[in-house]
DNA sequence: TCATATT
């Protein structure tokens, strides 16, 4: 079977997809693979655009032939050009997984914890040339009865997880080996992120759950996602060791009870959706005025909150009366929340010291009270989906944001006082 | 502590 040069274009055996960050959405596929052919050979380029809107999101994936002509791209331009309209240099690395794949990286479980790496490499020296292998070790350099393996080739990989998964158990040990092709970076953030999430709702009081948690759920990747993989499918063969012994794996407990939860927070509070926390369409800023129906001056709302629970009152209440003028039903107008929608220069706000269980829609119902909120952003923590306490409102009149900040700013608000000013400002005045 | 985005 002769593989013609036309198709190598699409060997995804040697080809790398980098990532790249800080891309105007304004910019063409042509244009941006011109730009980087100046600097390594490049296959093809795709922006990556909004599901529903089709408009690119302010990044690209790149295709290079090899690692070599992918390594050139990033260091030509990793953080030293600044493409025309972006606000901080281009980010050039390689895409989620592009690492893992190309290093032919291999998790290896159940390893006795006196098993030394010389005994490792030993067992795994027979199926190809290691390059990198590493026990994973606690504090006092205590095994965690797990390695990571890195085999010169793809095929050497594979060899050795077919031939020892499941079948070769360690001298001492009554468990065989488990080896499978190690997590990505991106599927580790998102078992962090699941178990962070699945901890904040064991905890009491679990009704005011961040909101924003729910969105950010990886939850479409639950069901075919477990823990450490030792489950793993079709690929690679069925398994063909007894499943008990996972049971005394950390990542097990972890894997069917969270799940569950993911059912069990949908099934335990029906009320939880209609109250239109969980899973919101993109829009509900322009939404929670109706929680005070005849409520027109936004002023008149703000004036309540301030003068019925001064500053120097409860937090806690300030806070309540926030959060819950949401949970009621919405209206019309929506501006998307999630789509970094600014307003004109001056009426963008940054927010410090938000509380924590704060998310976009609270932070909305927080500062709409002011004028029209175009869009709010609270940062979240990749991995964890925990808020990083700051964020942006964007209205759409300079004056709102004035009232805002002299309204809000050293505000109470949960525990801390909120800092409320002016976004700075990166890009002055847009070129056409 | 200032919009970082993985089809």
């Amino acid at each position: 079977m002769a593989e013609g040069k036309k198709e190598r274009k699409s060997n995804s055996e040697e080809s790398v997809k980098l990532f790249v960050g800080q891309v105007p959405k304004h910019m063409t596929e042509a244009q941006l693979l011109a730009m980087f052919q100046e600097f390594a050979l490049v296959d093809e380029v795709n922006i990556i655009k909004d599901k529903a809107t089709r408009a690119s999101r302010g990044c690209c994936f790149v295709i290079c032939p090899s690692r070599q002509e992918a390594d050139k791209a990033v260091n030509a331009c990793h953080n030293k050009k600044t493409l025309p309209g972006a606000s901080s240099p281009l980010q050039v690395k390689y895409a989620d997984g592009e690492l893992e794949r190309l290093e032919h990286k291999l998790f290896v479980g159940m390893l006795p914890k006196n098993v030394s790496e010389a005994e490792v490499s030993a067992l795994f020296t027979k199926y190809g040339t290691i390059k990198d292998l590493q026990i994973l070790r606690g504090s006092q350099q205590t095994s965690k009865g797990c390695a990571f393996l890195k085999y010169e080739t793809k095929e050497q990989a594979l060899a050795a997880l077919e031939a020892i998964n499941g079948k070769y158990k360690m001298e001492g040990s009554s468990v065989p080996l488990v080896v499978k092709w190690a997590d990505t970076e991106k599927e580790r953030q998102a078992r962090k992120a699941l178990k962070a999430q699945s901890q904040a709702s064991n905890a009491p009081n679990n009704d005011s759950q961040h909101p924003s948690l729910f969105g950010a759920l990886p939850m479409g990747y639950v069901p075919q996602y477990n823990g450490y993989g030792y489950q793993a499918p079709g690929t690679y063969g069925p398994m063909q060791y007894p499943l008990s012994p996972m049971q005394n794996q950390p990542g097990f407990h972890n894997m069917i009870p969270t799940v569950n939860q993911g059912n069990a927070l949908r099934g335990i509070t029906p009320d939880l959706a209609p109250r239109s926390y969980a899973m919101p369409p993109a829009s509900y800023v322009g939404s929670a005025y109706p929680a005070v129906p005849g409520l027109q001056h936004p002023m008149a709302y703000a004036g309540g909150i301030m003068s019925h629970r001064p500053l120097s009152g409860s937090p806690g209440s300030v806070q309540h009366a926030v959060v819950s003028s949401n949970s009621s039903t919405s209206s019309g107008t929506s501006k998307s929340t999630g789509g970094q929608i600014e307003g004109p220069p001056g009426a963008n706000l940054f927010i410090y010291h938000i509380p924590q269980e704060f998310g976009d829609q609270e932070l909305a119902n927080a500062f709409q009270a002011f004028g029209r909120v175009l869009s709010t952003k609270v940062f979240v923590d990749k991995a964890t989906g925990v808020s990083k306490c700051f964020g942006f409102v964007s209205y759409d009149s300079p004056e709102d944001a004035q009232s805002a900040i002299s309204m809000m700013n050293g505000c109470q608000l949960g525990g801390k006082k909120l800092k409320v000013q002016l976004k700075r400002d990166n890009k002055q005045n847009k070129p056409y």
